[in-house]
DNA sequence: CTTTTTGTTCGGTTTGTTCCGAACTAATAA
DNA sequence: TTATTAGTTCGGAACAAACCGAACAAAAAG
């Protein structure tokens, strides 16, 4: 499947994975529901054991899938969480108020510079303003969104 | 400067730079348009003239620093290129949009599948459909978002 | 024409990441 | 009890990234 070396391209960069951790979160999305196994990956993947099995603790540790269990049958199959979305539109939002709080402590160094400066040295806070500006923008957007989608998930 | 470590670890990871790298950007970010020179950082970050010298043009060719000169002084005086916020945008949404392909480009795999599949089975495709309607919503306010600080700029 | 300033380029070391194989464990099956 | 299944853990090999120093270049100054 070439669409998982494609998907798995994406996500080793999207959510910095090593490769092999990449692709078995695509394989598991590609795989849906039904679930993978651990041979599954280890065969499809030609991966090791070893390899699989530390990437597919680190991806259960981050959230980013989850597993179910057949009664009888000892073997854990491992599908996406479906908080993924959401957990990657927090992790955004998450990402951007850090970045917002960094802004605003620049702006509040640079401001107390400006005081004792000259004025041809001022430092200019328009650059600060912009970028809080847009992050308070993107942010409320995209919560609005998140709830939107919440929403739509209930109505199922 | 603490400033420059704490705005350095986190260019580092937003703009997936080498640890030297974001600090010349966060130091460079710091000293404003009075502009810093290529010893003022081998002296300041304590790091050798080559990797000053690789990460400086590094971060030019990527369009974060620009520099201006004075007459009769041969130094060059570098700024961040006030271009940075739009291009940081430009670049979400792009990213955004390859992520929108890709999630097409599945749900077109699994439908195909799905007709052929036993109906239990079948791949659920809401997943799919959120994360698509999550993006456009997104793209179109932050592009909305990213109009309104381009009108800003031109009142000034 | 030699020295200084302002960098660049190259080779090598250090550091960190990614993966593998071999040995191990814990549970079930024979 | 022994074998098999389903994984985990550890040590190290192979590779890649980040940085440094030394040698070099090009322009201006002395």
């Amino acid at each position: 499947m070439g669409l998982v070396e494609k998907l798995g391209v994406h996500l080793e960069d999207r959510e910095q994975l090593a490769p092999v951790a990449a692709r078995i979160l695509a394989y598991v999305i590609l795989t849906g529901k039904k679930g993978s196994t651990f041979d599954d990956m280890v065969t499809i993947l030609c991966a090791s054991k070893s390899t699989i099995s530390t990437h597919l603790n680190h991806l259960k540790d981050l959230n980013k899938i989850v597993y179910f269990t057949k009664t009888g049958d000892r073997k854990k199959y491992f599908i996406i969480n479906r908080d993924m979305v959401f957990n990657h539109i927090d992790n955004m939002v998450q990402k951007w108020k850090e970045e917002r709080d960094i802004h605003l402590e620049l702006k509040e160094y640079k401001e107390k510079i400006n005081t004792i400066e000259n004025e041809n040295e001022k430092f200019d806070l328009t650059f600060h303003d912009d970028y809080i500006k847009f992050i308070d923008g993107a942010t409320s957007s995209v919560e609005e969104l998140r709830n939107k989608l919440t929403n739509n998930k209930l109505d199922i």
